[in-house]
DNA sequence: CACAATTACGAGGGTCGTAAAAATG
DNA sequence: CATTTTTACGACCCTCGTAATTGTG
């Protein structure tokens, strides 16, 4: 049977039209490829070109092989990334999530029950979270819902308090509570990437001028050398502390505070019994 | 990129589901077997076995590329398949026809004008023979009349006269011409295979009784040894000559004469010029 | 005479088989 | 202890490159 590498050079050759040329593209000599053609046709026992002294030319037969070389080509090729692709995801776990919050425990915490593996995360709407678990682009998504699908295996992770981060000479910043709607109107900074607590906010204090910040680094330290008043969480407080100027306050409304489920498919539940363990801690 | 040949050890091992069986039936030695094995991984940076000291299973990339081997190997025995049904199409002229007769000048005929094709003739009904041209079955075939269609090149070829060969005391041995019907109900020997004049011998003479001969030489031994009325043909007489025990009386009825048309497709005309000037003598 | 293909021939690399080692049931 | 896989090592075959040959535009 022929070998691929002899149907590359026979491609190669018809790219080209002629020997040589094909021969420098390959990095072979030019008699090698002469050979090399030679024996694709011994090996077929069909001839695939017509000689002339200085002159190779395709024959009908010869042109019908280069067609189906290739496809043959083209389907080995498919072969490869296919199977690079399949081998990456057997090495990855990848997390969705709707919030960057639960992530900071969660991928610290795989990446420790399972070395060998590569952890993916990102934050997206949940629709895409719950297509992406489906097409098995996720491997674990974390919702603010219960997902109870068939197929499905869903369990309760976490909550996120929101609260208000406010300098200490803010006008409430004595309060034992607050509500959206009580710092709506006022200037604030926010970090973008919270995933669906960006809507919330939006919703429920529409007047507010929201300073953006896309990095993490850039947010934290306008918090710090600002008098602006900020959001934080449980969650953030926990990650990185109290800030030592800065009044927290929690926020009451029901929007707020968020429980967060972890879901993977059931057919991955025992895969990943160690982990689910410790979800479930 | 990984060789045909590894593809096919891989699926070799598959079947069997160890080395030593697989190289077995390779006709390689197991340690080559297993060194081939792991090239074909090193080559596809991916782990298709998970081994252990002295056994070796496939992983799940492994099945998967056990799946897609077979597919690229299968194109590959397709790509042969096609290319030597190919091949052998490009050397070989086949020549289909409604009646033996014409086959025997035109036969010989093109071998001699293509001394390296293969001539192949058969005799079929006159709408395969059509369906075979248009499908390149057939390269030429031979027909009662002449083919109009679009892409179809078609000239006159030759004409055959049917005779009734009688044995000297036949009663109408004297006759210059006799009809279909003036012996039908008689014992008659015939040749099988006569193509389509087989159905107008049984419609013009339904109450005869043939005696039917599958083999040429049985069925000139027995016109020569019988008594037997038989047909022939100027075709035939040409042939084989007349034979000297026997009155030949022509046919009168139209349905005993047939005019012959060749047939090609235009897009091979040129091609066979030599032939057409034959045809045309 | 430059260019393209083939043939001849020697060199090097890759793959094979044999032998040995290691591990398992 | 038989079976299976892997490693080590030497040998051989195959393909490569260089050089020479032939033929063409």
């Amino acid at each position: 049977m022929p070998e691929i590498n002899q149907l590359q050079q026979l491609l190669c050759v018809a790219k080209h039209g002629n020997l040589s040329k094909a021969a420098e593209e390959l990095h072979l000599s030019q008699p090698a490829l002469s050979r090399s053609m030679q024996r694709l046709e011994s090996e077929l026992q069909m001839e695939l070109f017509e000689r002339s002294k200085n002159k190779i030319t395709f024959s009908p037969t010869g042109e019908l092989a280069v067609e189906y070389a290739k496809k043959v080509i083209g389907q080995m090729n498919d072969m490869i990334l296919r199977l690079r692709s399949f081998e990456r995801s057997q090495h990855t776990i990848a997390v969705g999530s709707c919030a960057p919050a639960p992530l900071w425990d969660i991928v610290p915490q795989l990446s420790s029950l399972y070395p060998e593996m590569t952890i993916s995360s990102e934050t997206k709407e949940d629709d895409i979270l719950l297509q992406g678990l489906a097409d098995q682009v996720y491997q674990f998504i974390v919702t603010p819902f219960p997902v109870n699908e068939p197929g499905i295996y869903c369990a309760r992770y976490t909550d996120e308090q929101l609260m208000f981060s406010l300098p200490p000479g803010h006008a409430l910043s004595s309060s034992k509570g607050l509500h959206f709607k009580d710092l709506n109107g006022e200037t604030m900074l926010l970090f973008s990437q919270i995933g669906f607590w960006y809507k919330i906010h939006k919703e429920k204090m529409p007047s507010t001028h929201f300073l953006l910040q896309n990095e993490q680094f850039t947010f934290t330290e306008l918090v710090k050398a600002s008098a602006l008043p900020a959001f934080t969480s449980n969650l953030a407080l926990k990650k990185a502390g109290t800030p030592d100027n800065r009044v927290i306050v929690p926020i009451l409304d029901e929007e707020a505070h968020a429980t967060y489920y972890c879901s993977c498919k059931i057919e991955n539940q025992k895969r990943f019994a160690l982990f689910w363990k410790w979800v479930k801690k």
